[in-house]
DNA sequence: TCAATATATTTGTCATAGCAACTATTGTTA
DNA sequence: TAACAATAGTTGCTATGACAAATATATTGA
């Protein structure tokens, strides 16, 4: 029988966990010939789901700070993923648009992440998920406040 | 009733997790005065748990690689909490000692950092703690092959 | 023993992340 | 309207992290 820890070390398994997933996408990028980070993944995913946000929006939805996304959107832009367009209705805004390679590397990066995503949640079932999602949002609001 | 999504995006939920923690531990260590990072820190307890580990011990033990932890202790021996010391069986070796003000440090930081364990896991028992560790156990070895 | 190989650590480069400070613009209010 | 505050984004600085290459030392095998 276990011994329970008075207190509870979580966070080095997610830490762990985390580093091990980066590292599965990074490697399924590279090998199918698309050259994005999981990071830039996360952000062009959000542009497939809303195209035309702002970058605070984009760091908003993906959890990132603003400086951030400002250096990962210059990336994306620099290899002609995205582009920035000055809003019209403010003039400090920009909206971020997927160009058209843009769109055909998230495509061709989909069924990979959708993949690792089955990988890894190979032998867990519903209803793990959603004990795992209680419990992802219950440590969460408890940092929030 | 929920939909079940197709794939489970487990990793944002556990990203943005990951981040809130180390916030709420850097913000803690400075409202102490405890001048150390939450990557730091995880170094400082591997220390005490057993001193006189090498990089690459430290390393394993806390899913660094050796790089970052060569960075981590130039910075920890810059700040006097930890030391090196070369090995004599293995000159390629060195043994990183916590100092005494170190070990201080470590003590002083302790009582934060279960009480941030205790937190974070307000509302949740063992059961679902035993649950957390199998999923991220099964996450964990889905992507280590 | 000598050459090839493996290991421990360091260094360089780049991406991500947090924080603070800055610019430019917009909104508020006295 | 003029001052002030708030917001969007950028830039600088530092730390962490991944990866590749370098150095120094150890180990192995012909």
């Amino acid at each position: 029988m276990q011994e329970k820890e008075t207190t509870k070390n979580f966070g080095a398994y997610m830490d762990r966990t985390i580093k091990l997933i980066k590292h599965n996408y990074t490697k399924s990028f590279k090998e199918i010939g698309v050259d994005i980070t999981t990071e830039q993944w996360v952000i062009l995913d959000s542009l497939n789901e809303k195209d035309g946000l702002s970058q605070n929006e984009l760091a908003s939805g993906s959890f990132k700070n603003a400086p951030t996304v400002s250096r990962i959107i210059d990336l994306l832009c620099k290899k002609d993923l995205t582009e920035r367009k000055p809003s019209k209705e403010d003039r400090r805004k920009h909206h971020i648009f997927l160009t058209v390679k843009g769109r055909n590397t998230y495509l061709k990066a989909l069924p990979i992440v959708e993949g690792l995503r089955k990988k890894g949640w190979n032998g867990l079932n519903d209803e793990d998920y959603d004990h795992f999602i209680r419990i992802m949002n219950q440590v969460f609001s408890n940092f929030e406040l």
